[in-house]
DNA sequence: TTACTTGCAAATGATTTGCACGTAT
DNA sequence: ATACGTGCAAATCATTTGCAAGTAA
């Protein structure tokens, strides 16, 4: 659970410059950037991927990869954005604005269909429960064959 | 699915030797250890983790790190062992002959408590059927913390 | 004998870090 | 003015790979 669910952009960026305050950290273009593009794309992100975005998009920054991974590291530290692992392949990030959801991966395009489902939760902390446990958090993903990827294959 | 379910070692090893030799591979000390390893110590490991307990246990064998490496993801290929990932932290190998099932893993101190529920299996598998979506895999894991670091932490 | 395997060290690829310069406050 | 942030290049860390020597079949 985080304090950042169905915000809108604004609030998004009201909730990091407070953040950042907090911690005598400064906003920068760079910073402003990463949060923006991750909102308006609304998409998963590994940090290669949004710095070459952001290469495109604001050549005039000439924004590093370091501080891509810095920001991205950031945001998940403050817990305003979530990372999916892919084991060695790495990791890709979204914005945290979205109420809790798991993933379905393909693994042939990379596709990631997003889902929620109240009973699996339920489910997730009975088990907790009985095993004397504290879920903080949790991970699921389907992994498999897309629609698309699993007629192609057929 | 997989073949491996409930099989006692000696089983395991004519599987892994038939294996071996359907695909022209040799079946060396290094890759019985490690088999051996996993199967007596039945436990989760990262390959530095097998590589230091058998620099330990066969000083003679001087294994590689390679050799653990590459063992591991043959066996993992030929779906005789699983693996859960820590993100950039790396991996956790196990056999695969136990039954398929999931992992609570404590955040503080590593344990890692393994389950398995029917009804949350029958549920992903509706949650797939309704996406179009064929599941080969699926990951899921509950983080959090375990009796006794809930109990520290308190 | 003939491949396949191994340990070693070097290569790789993703991510992090040190540093001198730039910039938000 | 004073931190903090940045891009760059070098460092790091886990993992993979090339190679010459070793070994299973």
């Amino acid at each position: 659970m985080n304090n950042f669910e169905n915000l809108e952009y604004n609030s998004l960026l009201s909730s990091f410059k407070e953040l950042l305050k907090k911690n005598n950290l400064k906003f920068t273009k760079q910073r402003e950037v990463v949060l923006k593009t991750l909102y308006e794309k609304n998409d998963h992100f590994t940090p290669e991927d949004l710095y070459i975005l952001l290469k495109e998009d604001y050549p005039q920054l000439n924004i590093g990869i370091a501080t891509v991974y810095r920001t991205l590291n950031l945001l998940e530290e403050s817990l305003m954005a979530t990372s999916i692992s892919f084991g060695v392949a790495g990791k890709k990030f979204e914005l945290a604005n979205k109420p809790h959801h798991d993933h379905m991966i393909c693994k042939t395009c990379g596709l990631i269909i997003e889902f929620q489902n109240d009973k699996i939760e339920q489910l997730q902390l009975e088990i907790a429960k009985v095993n004397h446990f504290k879920i903080t958090s949790h991970l699921m993903q389907l992994r498999g064959l897309c629609k698309k990827c699993s007629q192609l294959t057929t």
